[in-house]
DNA sequence: ATGATTTGACCTAA
DNA sequence: TTAGGTCAAATCAT
């Protein structure tokens, strides 16, 4: 009984989640065509700054529904504790001793609560630390698994998937949310620093030179190839390892074919590389954290959401 | 010394 | 049984 009851209010929960989603993407997409339009007349308008503000509010709603379902189905959505990440055991600091009893208690991963996102830029202002790398059936190139930087320290839960397509395209799917502080603060300080920058090179995602050293992965990937929209092009990209950002002074260049290639023809169960980078408020797919647009900055115009109550 | 990456082994879901 | 996901020792970079 309690169950059906239960379930009813998911099921209205769930419609006016979706209902608050698809708000979010509509003003999103306006969002965007404003941006497409360049430094023009779009931020004169006052319509960028309402657009964000009605991202944020429908986001905040959607977040709010969902928590209020965690009570009722004690689902966890974000914290990454839910059956969807209980694949993830408390991590490497164990002793050898427990190794074997840890053995099989992760569980494969379900495909709930995952974004998926297409696109060729691999930066999306997170902090992320390769753990595997796999070579997929019938696919090119192979699978990435990158996990929180801060998933030790802070118990941060969220996880990526990389798989470049033969179009060079990275299919990217998010698993858990960021709830790590410093993740966030990165993101906003890049985009404090002016503009969405922070490069990574596709070379540094997948080694697959025959066996290369990391020290010329490094040297190669510090100044080569590097991804970015077009819109941004002429912005400002610089160094800043103080947010342990991946930047370059270089132009960003699309990117081609020899980036993420695989020798590997065997398993392609071979090395990796390293993600860090800053959001991209333009992207086509964007998987955005709420961290992520709380301090936007377009060109002299600071947008802040911290100004609204996210929690209304 | 410390931290990140590589990569083969291990494990589970399908 | 197998493909996909994760672990963790070895290796490398700083």
């Amino acid at each position: 009984m309690a169950a059906t009851l239960s379930e009813h209010s998911w099921g209205t929960k769930r419609k006016r989640v979706i209902k608050e989603l698809v708000q979010g993407r509509d003003i999103a997409t306006q969002l965007q065509h404003l941006l497409l339009l360049g430094k023009t007349n779009a931020f004169d308008h006052g319509g960028v700054q309402e657009l964000a503000m009605k991202i944020c509010t429908s986001f905040s709603h959607s977040l709010s529904v969902l928590n209020s379902c965690v009570q009722i189905h004690g689902d966890d959505f974000g914290s990454g504790s839910s059956g969807l990440l209980n694949s993830q055991d408390s991590g490497e600091s164990v002793n050898r001793s427990t190794i074997k009893a840890r053995r099989g208690c992760y569980k494969r991963r379900k495909t709930l609560d995952s974004r998926k996102s297409v696109t060729s830029k691999l930066e999306d202002g997170y902090s992320w630390r390769k753990y595997g790398q796999k070579g997929i059936l019938n696919s090119k190139y192979p699978r990435c698994y990158f996990r929180c930087t801060y998933k030790h320290e802070q118990g941060c839960q969220a996880l990526k998937q990389v798989q470049q397509d033969d179009n060079g395209m990275f299919n990217i799917t998010y698993f858990g949310q960021h709830t790590c502080k410093k993740s966030a603060d990165i993101a906003k300080a890049a985009q404090t620093l002016s503009e969405p920058d922070s490069l990574l090179t596709s070379r540094t995602l997948y080694n697959t030179e025959p066996k290369l050293s990391q020290n010329e992965h490094r040297e190669e990937s510090s100044d080569e190839q590097l991804f970015s929209d077009p819109l941004l092009d002429s912005e400002i990209s610089r160094k800043d390892e103080d947010l342990g950002l991946k930047l370059s002074d270089k132009p960003p260049m699309f990117l081609s074919s020899e980036t993420g290639r695989n020798n590997h023809e065997d398993r392609g169960d071979t090395s990796g590389g390293y993600l860090c980078g800053s959001p991209n408020p333009y992207g086509v797919d964007v998987n955005m954290d709420m961290s992520l647009i709380r301090s936007l900055k377009f060109d002299n115009w600071d947008f802040h959401c911290d100004q609204f109550d996210m929690n209304n």
